[in-house]
RNA sequence: GCGAAUGUGGCGGAAUUUGGUAGACGCACUGGAUUUAGGUUCCAGCGGUUCACCCCGUGCGGGUUCGAGUCCCGCCAUUCGCACCA
C-alpha cells in the first residue's frame, strides 16, 4: 500500500485567507490540485482511492470521535496555561508569529496570559513511549532527540516544612547535597511565592516583571533574576532557617515548581548564590581527593563531608540513607520533561472541538451521534481580532448534551498535530463511515512497514503518533503498541545551500525540468544524487543532463536491439564475453533486488543500473549468441529501470515484446547458475599491501592456492630471499596473503 | 554546556553481513575521433608524488592485526538537535 494524502488544516490556509481574502477551503482545495498534479506528473504510484484530507469532515469527525473516546477515558483534562497574547488583535499568537515580545505582522505587544485549555494527558505514557524505542528500526538520532524531549531524570521528591506550618515540596535528582542548601527558589507562579506577593508589593512588581517576559526573552536571557521572600524554610535535619526566593530560572511546569538552592554544587544554584550574597557551603568532596576551592562549584558526585551523620558516605549511598531517615518527609521519584499536550488552538482553520458550554452544566462532551460538529464555512473573515467561530451565531448556538438547556459551543478548534496523529490508520479504511477504521484492516496491515518523513518531525509528531497509536490500543481499537516499524527521514531538496521558498526566490519549478528533461530524468536524478536522507544542494542541471545522457543511451541500446525470441543456450556453449555478462547481470540483480527491499539504498541501485548498462555495452557486436543473450538482459534491465524510470521503461519493454505493463511484470531472479565464473583473479598480498594477482579456479584447493601465491612472477621480488612466515587464506576465495620477514 | 551524527579525489558519493584489491557510478575537467563550426555522440585519461617501478594517501595522533576507511583509545573539525529540566 502507497497511500497519500492532505493534511491541509492550520496557519498556511489561515494566513492566506487573512492576507489575500481568500476562503481558507478555497486556497486548500487549489494547492491541493496543483500539488496532485504535480505528484502525477512526477509518475508517482500512490494509491489515490485511498487519498484523504484532513480539512475534509469525512476526516476531521473521527478526530471529534476520539477525543470523545478519550474524554471518557479520562484523557482530555482541561487546565491554564500561558499563551502568546496580543490585546489589540484580540488573538493568540504561535511561538513563530511572535518576534521580539510583538505580533511579527503589526508590531503590536504580545504577552503571556493564562488561559484555560484542553490537554491530552501524553505524560501518563511518558515511560511507555522510552521503553518503546527497544523495538523500532528507527535512526539513532530521532530516538535520542525524543528521549531528550521525554526527558526521564531520577531523584528524589522532598518536603521543606516553612514557618507558617506550611509545606514546599522540591524534587531533587541530588538529595546527597541537602546539609549544602542555603537557599530555596520557588517559581514567580508557584502558589507560596503568589500568596507572599500578596502581602509585599516588591514581590509583586518582581513577579509581574518576569511574567511579562516573553517566553523567548526568559530562554534567553542568561541573567538569573531573584526577589527574597518574607518566607523562611526549616532545614530537615539541621533546623536552620533558609531564605526563600522567588527566582526566574526556576520554571513552573517541571518538577514541583520550586529548587532547594545548594551554590557549592549546581552550576545554577552558584551563579544565583554569588549574585545575591547566599552562603555557601560545600558537603561533597571528589572522590580522587583533589582539591575544591571554597568558592568554586563542584557538580560530580563523590564523598560526603559537613553532612553531620551521612559525612563519609558515598552520594549513591546517602540518597538511600537519607531517604530513610527522612521518612513521611522524602521518596525516591522519577520527573519527566514531556509535558501533557495542549491541543487548544483560538483559530478558525481546524477541526472543531466537540464541547459545549452549559450555564449550569458546565463543559459538556457533544454526543457521538450529533457528530461531526461542522467546521461552518459561511464566516467572514477580517484579519483581526479573534477566530471568526465566536461570531458566528449559527455556530455558536446550541442546546446542552446533558441538560437541554440553551448553550453556546466551544470555540476553540484543535491542534493540527491531532490530525497528523493517526491519519495512517485512515489510509486502511477510508471511507468508513462507521468508525475511524475497522479493527480487521488494521489487524491485515499494521504497522506501517516504512514511515518517510523530514527530520523536522523526529519530537513532536512522532511522539503524538505513537502516544495516539497506544490510545488506540487501549481503546482496544488497535493490538500493536508501535506504528511505525522503520523510520527514514529523507533529506531535503536544497538550493544554493537553502531550503527553497517562494519569498527567497530560489525556486526551482518542477514542472518545468519536466517539460525540458522529463519526468523520468528528474527522477532519477534525485534518487542518483545522494542517500535518502541526505539533503541535495541543487546547484544546476549538469546532473539532471547526466540523467538524461543515461536515458537516451538506454533507448539508443534497445533500438539498437532486435527483437529475438529464441531461447538462451545452455551456459557451455556461450563465449566468455558472453558468460560474462550474464555473470554480470544476475550479480547486479542480487545487488539492485537487495538496494531496493532491504537496503533502501536508491543511490546505489541507480549505480547498479549504469554499471549494468555500461557492461551491456561492452557486449562485442559479432558475440556468437548476441540476439538472445541481450534480449535475456535487457529484458531484467527494463524491468529494474522501472523502479527508477517508470515511463521509459514501459516503451522499452513494449520494444522488447513484454506483455502487459512492465510495472506488472515479474521482477526479475537473480540465478545462482550465472553467478559462478570458471576462473577468478585472486589477489596476492605480502605483508598486507598488494602485490599481484594470479588466476584460479573457483574449487581450487588451499594447497593449490598456496602454491599459486607462491609462483606468481609479481610478488617474486618482495618474496625472494625471505623467509615465508604463514600463509594466510580467509573465505571467499579473492586474497591470498603471504606473510615474510628477513632471514 | 548536554546529546547525536559525520569527516574518503575538484564535486556528489561507493566500498553489503563478519576487518580482506580504497575511490564503483556520475558530475566537472583534459586530450583525441566524427563535424564547416558549436552542440550531440564515441574513445582515452583523471588521489598525490621525484609519475613504467617504488613510495605516500580515507580529519589528526596512537594501538590491535598478516592485513584497518571499517575495530579500540585520545584529540580536532563540521553539522544537527536540546538548552536555566533542579
Amino acid at each position: 500500500m502507497h497511500p497519500l494524502g492532505w493534511d491541509s488544516f492550520g496557519m498556511p490556509a489561515e494566513n492566506a485567507a487573512i492576507k489575500h481574502g481568500i476562503h481558507p477551503a478555497v486556497w486548500t482545495r487549489a494547492n491541493i490540485q496543483e500539488m496532485k498534479g504535480q505528484i502525477q506528473k512526477m509518475g508517482i504510484s500512490y494509491d489515490w482511492d485511498r487519498e484523504i484530507a484532513t480539512f475534509q469532515e469525512d476526516y476531521y469527525r473521527w478526530n471529534q470521535w476520539l477525543f470523545l473516546k478519550m474524554w471518557e477515558r479520562g484523557d482530555v483534562f482541561r487546565a491554564h496555561r500561558n499563551v502568546n497574547w496580543c490585546e489589540e488583535l484580540g488573538t493568540v499568537l504561535a511561538n513563530e508569529q511572535v518576534v521580539d515580545g510583538k505580533d511579527e505582522r503589526t508590531g503590536f505587544p504580545v504577552v503571556q496570559k493564562p488561559m484555560e485549555q484542553y490537554f491530552y494527558a501524553i505524560s501518563k505514557y511518558s515511560q511507555e513511549l522510552l521503553d518503546g524505542h527497544d523495538q523500532l528500526d528507527w535512526p539513532e538520532n530521532v530516538k535520542a532527540m525524543q528521549r531528550h524531549w521525554i526527558g526521564r531524570s531520577e531523584g528524589a521528591r522532598l518536603s521543606f516544612d516553612l514557618a507558617t506550618g506550611e509545606q514546599i515540596q522540591v524534587f531533587t535528582t541530588r538529595l546527597d547535597t541537602l546539609f549544602g542548601v542555603s537557599f530555596m527558589a520557588l517559581s514567580t507562579e508557584h502558589p507560596v511565592i503568589e500568596e507572599a506577593a500578596k502581602a509585599d508589593p516588591g514581590l509583586k512588581a518582581f513577579c509581574d516583571q518576569v511574567a511579562g517576559m516573553s517566553r523567548e526573552d526568559r530562554l534567553m536571557s542568561d541573567i538569573k533574576l531573584g526577589y527574597r521572600s518574607t518566607v523562611e524554610a526549616v532545614h530537615p535535619f539541621t533546623g536552620e532557617k533558609v531564605p526563600v526566593f522567588a527566582a526566574n530560572y526556576v520554571l513552573m511546569d517541571y518538577g514541583t515548581g520550586a529548587v532547594m538552592g545548594v551554590p557549592a554544587h549546581d552550576e545554577r544554584d552558584h551563579a544565583f548564590a554569588k549574585k545575591y550574597g547566599v552562603s555557601i557551603t560545600q558537603v561533597i568532596a571528589p572522590v580522587d581527593g583533589h582539591e575544591v576551592k571554597a568558592e568554586d562549584c563542584f557538580a560530580d558526585e563523590g564523598i560526603l563531608i559537613n553532612s553531620g551523620e551521612f559525612t563519609g558516605l558515598s552520594s549513591e549511598a546517602a540518597v538511600d540513607a537519607m531517604v530513610a531517615k527522612l521518612g513521611d518527609r522524602a521518596e525516591k521519584a522519577i520527573t519527566f520533561k514531556l509535558k501533557d499536550w495542549g491541543l487548544s488552538r483560538q483559530r478558525y482553520w481546524g477541526t472543531p472541538i466537540p464541547t459545549i458550554h452549559c450555564p449550569t452544566c458546565g463543559v459538556v462532551p457533544e454526543k457521538a451521534e450529533n457528530l461531526p460538529v461542522r467546521l461552518p464555512e459561511d464566516v467572514e473573515f477580517h484579519g483581526r481580532g479573534a477566530s471568526p467561530l465566536t461570531t458566528s451565531r449559527a455556530f455558536l448556538d446550541c442546546t446542552c448534551p446533558a441538560c437541554g438547556a440553551a448553550a453556546t459551543r466551544e470555540t476553540d478548534t484543535m491542534d493540527t498535530f491531532v490530525d497528523s496523529s493517526w491519519y495512517w490508520m485512515r489510509y486502511l479504511d477510508p471511507k468508513n463511515d462507521q468508525a475511524p477504521f475497522a479493527k480487521a484492516e488494521s489487524d491485515a496491515w499494521m504497522p506501517v512497514d516504512l514511515y518517510i518523513g523530514g527530520i523536522e518531525h523526529a519530537t513532536m509528531h512522532l511522539i503524538y503518533a505513537r502516544y495516539f497509536y497506544k490510545v488506540l490500543r487501549d481503546l482496544g481499537m488497535v493490538s500493536g503498541d508501535e506504528p511505525f516499524k522503520k523510520l527514514i527521514c529523507q533529506g531535503m531538496v536544497l538550493k544554493d545551500g537553502f531550503k527553497m521558498s517562494k519569498s527567497k526566490g530560489n525556486i526551482v519549478d518542477p514542472d518545468e525540468v519536466i517539460a525540458r528533461y522529463g519526468a523520468d530524468a528528474l527522477r532519477l536524478f534525485m534518487i542518483f544524487a545522494a542517500p535518502i536522507e541526505k539533503e541535495i544542494d541543487w546547484t544546476g542541471f549538469e546532473g539532471i543532463e547526466g540523467a538524461t545522457r543515461f536515458l537516451k543511451r538506454v533507448t539508443r541500446m534497445v533500438d539498437e536491439h532486435v527483437v529475438c525470441g529464441e531461447e538462451l543456450p545452455a551456459k557451455d556453449q556461450l563465449s566468455k564475453e558472453e558468460k560474462e555478462l550474464l555473470r554480470k547481470l544476475h550479480l547486479m540483480i542480487h545487488r539492485i533486488t537487495d538496494d531496493l527491499e532491504t537496503r533502501y539504498s536508491f543511490n546505489t541501485l541507480v549505480s547498479g543500473l549504469m554499471e549494468l548498462a555500461n557492461a551491456l555495452g561492452d557486449l562485442p557486436a559479432d558475440a556468437p549468441h548476441r540476439g538472445p543473450v541481450m534480449q535475456h538482459a535487457l529484458s531484467a534491465f527494463v524491468r529494474m529501470l522501472s523502479t527508477a524510470a517508470p515511463h521509459l521503461a514501459e516503451q522499452l519493454w513494449e520494444q522488447l515484446g513484454g506483455q502487459g505493463f512492465v510495472m506488472h511484470a515479474t521482477w526479475p531472479e537473480a540465478q545462482e547458475a550465472y553467478m559462478s565464473a570458471e576462473e577468478v583473479t585472486v589477489v596476492v598480498q605480502v605483508n598486507g599491501k598488494v602485490r599481484g594477482r594470479v588466476t584460479l579456479s573457483p574449487s581450487a584447493t588451499e594447497d593449490e592456492r598456496r602454491a599459486a601465491a607462491l609462483a606468481c612472477p609479481e610478488a617474486q621480488a618482495h618474496l625472494a630471499g625471505k623467509e615465508i612466515v604463514k600463509v594466510v587464506i580467509p573465505p571467499g576465495g579473492k586474497l591470498i596473503s603471504v606473510v615474510v620477514k628477513n632471514p
